[in-house]
RNA sequence: GCCCCCGUAGCUCAGCUGGAUAGAGCGUCGGACUUCUAAUCCGCAGGUCGCAGGUUCGAAUCCUGCCGGGGGCACCA
């Protein structure tokens, strides 16, 4: 018996306990009906507080409601016992063959266990990472990558269709000032004020003089030098995005859509947009400049979007490119940002408004940052200072799933402290190990229950599943389903990593005191085949849990 | 000054949108391998949930105000 069919079993006893005119209640009264396991094991499998909640509007006591519903539900189909604690809590006894059942279901629903369909039907885009091409993707960009895609996974899981996009800021000052210290390592003159200074800039630039001589160009640096520049920007940008991608792939995270801001500039659709806005009156026009209301979504300032001069500013191009994402079929555009870029929230949102979509269209999840930490202290990391530690630093010393794991498991909501000497002596201290180990060892399981010829088909007997072990793990794994479905609803991945250990930990004492393989003389029977089920079922959902999240799920360790 | 996030065990963090005696990992200490992988398990120790009010049967969780840490407040991108 799943938790789900647990709720609908106490709310038909309620409805039951209604029509005998034993509970004066509308049927419509009956909200969520919410179980939980209690922390307290000898308290049941399962308790419920309905009767709290319910109580005031039946015109009861919280006891007396409970007492009502506990008799009645005692001698349901399924429910060994029922019984009422502190201020009305019902603690329930599942039967043992009931709570067994579920590791059949869950074998039974392999890869799609778990799946939900609350957003069946919606197109949703997902715009994270979006590093400028200036520079191998840091740290933080990392997180983004690691929790986005796990994210976007998230959603599919419930239905959503997904596209994963990449914002490729290749416009404007930062990149000039990319391309100018691109030429100025070649040339060998100082790189200009606020340039990039990193040894991936001397990489990059002999590239791109390497490619001119194979491609028999002439020598960019007899270019005049604003061509110089064009030839460093065109060529630079491409291979730091090459780079990027390849980074990214590495670590698992590819893109449906990369998006070039270029693109917006020179197909005329910035113009296009901002002519649309100024037409249907969402923008106004203040001391020469146009400016959208972004107030009205709790702005501390409009912002101007066609500068006085009449050139458009950044804000131009993230309004075309809403527009974009709109026309090619999102019906929900979440962005993905660090926390130093909150202050976008509400233009984006304000955006969204002012081509007459609901500003709910728009959802900016924020995501604090990554800090660099040494031997208890933080490290400034800097691109002068040459310290900068990226993807690729992170994934060559902890490997791609012990790093996803590590960026994934903890709320977006806390800055988090990344020490890469830790990591790496005591790669224990991440406890992807932990669960990935009890997925192999299930896996080892099945391997040596095969070879005992003991096969699932050949019995099932739930009622058997009798150890407190047992009765433990089904619980943990019937809560899966749960577990997704608020991770999704909250855009939360890291309740998936926190469940997981829980699940590993219930496996692990399960596996310590209870055996699938017979010992010595012991023939094969139904417990050997009905632990296999669970067995399984165990391997299951801590595969389809990993998966969630990107991080693999190993036959061996 | 205004806005966002955080403050829970020595450290790093969970805490299922208000429930029972607040949890896990790491670290300390002590146990468990001739039988499915000890990357494991079992036990001990460790807490004014930043502080003060409020809301109600009930608050780590919700509200208000302080304190502390991080980040942000351009006709830059």
């Amino acid at each position: 018996m799943t938790p789900e069919e647990l709720s609908a079993t106490i709310r038909a006893c309620i409805e039951d306990a209604i029509e005998a005119g034993a509970l004066d209640l509308e049927p419509s009264d009956i909200g969520d009906i919410r179980v939980e396991r209690p922390r307290q094991r000898d308290h049941g499998d399962w308790s419920t507080n309905a009767a709290m909640q319910l109580a005031k509007a039946a015109h009861v006591s919280p006891r007396d409601f409970a007492t009502t519903l506990a008799s009645r539900l005692s001698n349901a189909v399924g429910i060994d016992s029922a019984e009422i604690a502190g201020p009305g809590f019902i603690n329930i006894r599942l039967a043992a063959d009931a709570a067994g059942e579920l590791a059949r279901g869950i074998v039974e629903f392999g890869d799609d266990f778990g799946r939900g369909e609350s957003l069946t039907g919606t197109t949703v885009n997902i715009e994270f990472v979006s590093a400028n091409p200036t520079g191998p993707i840091h740290l933080g960009g990392t997180r983004w990558a690691a929790v986005g895609d796990s994210l976007a996974r998230l959603l599919e899981f419930h239905g959503a269709d997904v596209v994963r996009e990449y914002y490729f800021n290749d416009h404007g000052a930062q990149i000039d000032r990319f391309a100018a210290s691109l030429l100025a390592v070649v040339t060998g003159e100082d790189p200009p004020e606020g340039g990039y200074g990193g040894a991936y800039i001397q990489d990059i630039a002999n590239e791109v003089m390497v490619e001119a001589i194979a491609a028999r160009d002439r020598d960019p640096l007899e270019l005049p030098r604003d061509a110089a520049l064009e030839f460093f920007r065109s060529r630079g940008v491409a291979l730091m995005f090459e780079q990027i991608k390849r980074s990214l792939h590495d670590f698992g995270v590819d893109f449906d859509v990369y998006f070039h801001e270029d693109s917006l500039h020179h197909s005329g659709a910035v113009t296009k947009a901002v002519d649309q806005l100024k037409a249907s009156g969402a923008l106004y026009l203040h001391d020469g400049a146009w400016w959208l209301k972004s107030t009205d979504y709790g702005d501390d300032k409009d912002r101007v979007v066609i500068k006085s001069d009449g050139t458009p500013a950044y804000i131009a191009a993230d309004l075309a490119y809403f527009k974009d994402k709109r026309h090619r079929g999102a019906d929900l555009c979440i962005y993905l940002l660090g926390a130093d870029h909150h202050g976008y929230i509400a233009r984006l949102k304000a955006a969204a408004s002012a081509f007459g979509d609901d500003a709910e269209t728009v959802e900016v999840k924020i995501g604090q940052l990554v800090n660099l930490v040494k031997e208890g202290q933080p490290v400034r990391m800097s691109k002068r200072a040459g310290n900068v530690v990226t993807m690729e630093d992170l994934v060559d010393v902890v490997g791609v799933d012990a790093a996803r794991y590590a960026l994934t498991r903890s709320s977006a909501d806390s800055a988090i402290d990344i020490d890469l000497d830790l990591l790496a002596s005591h790669s224990n201290a991440n406890p992807v190990f932990y669960v990935q180990y009890a997925h192999a060892r299930s896996a080892g399981v099945a391997r040596n229950a095969a070879e005992y010829g003991i096969k699932r088909e050949d019995g099932f007997q739930p009622s058997l599943l009798t150890h407190e072990t047992e009765a433990a793990l089904l619980g943990i794994l019937g809560e899966f389903p749960r577990v997704v479905t608020q991770a999704v609803s909250f855009r939360e991945q890291h309740r998936v990593a926190r469940y997981l250990e829980d699940v590993a930990t219930a496996y692990h004492a399960w596996y310590d005191r209870t055996r699938v393989t017979p010992q010595g003389e012991e023939p094969v029977s139904d417990v050997h085949r009905t632990r296999l089920w669970l067995n399984d079922a165990a391997g299951q959902v801590l595969r389809n849990g990993l998966r969630l999240l990107g991080v693999g799920a190993p036959e061996r360790m």
